[in-house]
DNA sequence: ATTTATTAAGATAATTTTGTCTTAATATAA
DNA sequence: TTATATTAAGACAAAATTATCTTAATAAAT
């Protein structure tokens, strides 16, 4: 199992990042991403079509065609990325699995929980792809 | 998806949350637990079976047999639920799934992250069952 | 125009997780 | 000793997630 994010989700974060690192302004084929980060290119592509509707990359079909980030990569969150393919759930649902628990009159660790679920929103928020490609090393990057 | 946890680690905590309010040294029985909890009987089974193997409950066949707690329910920490049942990758994997990165050189996230993280390990390793079956209140329990 | 490299999209498959069913073993009660 | 209620265990099934394959649409280069 994966940490706290869906597999296609991490996928969409690391692909994310690689594309963040290439030239502005030049398309990438999934082709590439896949093989330079090792993940499955055609999943790859359903993600990317996610992240297309949801405005984060662009896409140009054809020859020499691929992808490219729509905003600056200093405007572009972890949160962003994490929103448009897994939405909302990770930071919503009760920890436990408890259904139907609105926390109104809460367990002993909602509130400590919820302290530390918001200290991970705001860091995955104030985190920019900007930053992690620059500054992460990894075979292929 | 849920939180963090398998949805099987989520029934472990629910279903000992509920043994520890019962009473002490009564055979509780999958049927009894899985009805009022309300989860799949034949998967708690296993679940069940696993909590023996690890020795957080002790079972007995037979008529009116069942299952009960080991140790005292303030010495029962989620964490030692969460160990038992979904192991600890949870903790020790990289949050954006990246493979083979020990953090030797760490990302711009890494050490928010892992301070983040060792406060929910405190939180789920601090929360004893005794804590929690005492103050939940949900349907059933 | 034709060839080629690409995304888009849908069908299919494999794997993992979750859930159900069945039978055997076992312990109690009658 | 027989009937009954239970766990144990394994086979099976359904659902969700992850991965692959195939074809169509498209755009550029020749
Ligand atoms: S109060 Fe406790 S049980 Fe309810 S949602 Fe919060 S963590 Fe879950
Ligand atoms: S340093 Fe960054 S990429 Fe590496 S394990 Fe930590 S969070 Fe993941």
């Amino acid at each position: 199992m994966s940490v706290i994010f869906s597999r296609e989700c991490e996928y969409a974060i690391q692909a994310l990042i690689f594309l963040a690192k290439q030239e502005r302004n030049t398309w990438i084929s999934i082709k590439d991403v896949a093989q330079q980060i090792n993940i499955p290119q055609h999943f790859l592509g359903k993600i990317f079509q996610k992240l297309v509707q949801k405005g984060i990359v662009i896409s140009q079909k054809g020859f020499s065609g691929g992808f490219k980030l729509t905003k600056d990569v200093n405007k572009i969150s972890i949160f962003e990325v994490v929103e448009a393919i897994d939405g909302d759930g990770y930071r919503t649902k009760c920890v436990m699995g408890f259904p139907d628990c609105s926390a109104d009159s809460p367990c002993p660790i909602h509130n400590k929980w919820k302290s530390i679920r918001d200290d991970f929103v705001k860091l995955i928020k104030s985190k920019k792809l900007f930053e992690l490609a620059h500054e992460i090393k990894k075979p292929g990057y």
